[in-house]
DNA sequence: GCCAATAATTGAGATAGTCAACTATTGTCA
DNA sequence: TGACAATAGTTGACTATCTCAATTATTGGC
């Protein structure tokens, strides 16, 4: 019940900005300071590099990241976040850090203690 | 890092059932024990009713769900879990309920906190 | 310089998801 | 009662996501 509200609260945050799941995902993952190599990008969302090369080639045309070539290797293309993008990804980051409402209504202190928890299982 | 291998986990233990995570996902919120219209399948699973169609069809096709007509109303077809897809459903519930590693090694004072909060935070 | 390995792309094929149009049934109400 | 709107489900068209196998271009070893 509660997840299917935060569910929807999602898709809807997402369609607002034209976004799949899926390209929110790739945007997310890319650190605008250091464009990344295709298959690292491939490695990191632990799936095919061949869906990359379509997910890329979306985001490519509305101008959020672009291909660069490597200056070592002209067989691998670095994928960089373009302004436009560095933009769109933190009003993204924003709202994905934002805790959904049942947890941000906690009472502080089970707030901190959630935190101190979590941090402790993340390692 | 964590979510990276949870992710691959799930992934691994779906495709030995041959399961997409949509299907998985239906087969779960279905009740074995109360047949439901596909109206409100949808309802439940936040998407399409011809969505639903498709998902239904593939998984009456390998024999773990069916569609059976209701005796009320001659345009309502209730999706039912076959038996195979009840013991299914089982070992998905299992696996799935079962806490990933990092939070399964929590010293147990931090895990009955935890479980504290969250059920507070759920309401 | 030959040749295996690697990076990315392409094409085929399946699933998942949306929307609009359609069929069959039901319920309303004049 | 009989016309008609509303509802349940399906179908078809279309896009995105995903995998796998094959292809191209480049690199590096020997």
């Amino acid at each position: 019940m509660v997840l299917q509200l935060v569910k929807a609260a999602k898709q809807k945050f997402l369609s607002e900005f034209d976004l799949t799941p899926a390209q929110a995902h790739l945007l997310l993952e890319l650190d605008p300071e250091r464009p990344e190599p295709m298959s690292d990008v491939a490695t990191t969302l632990g799936c095919d590099a061949s869906n990359v090369t379509g997910l890329v080639d979306r985001l490519e045309e509305r101008g959020l990241i672009e291909r660069r070539s490597a200056s070592t290797d002209r067989r691998v293309k670095m994928v960089a976040v373009t302004p436009t993008g560095s933009r769109l990804r933190s009003k993204l980051l924003e709202y994905w850090y934002e805790a959904p409402a049942p947890i941000a209504g906690l009472p502080q202190r089970d707030a901190r203690e959630l935190l101190r928890i979590l941090r402790k299982a993340a390692g």
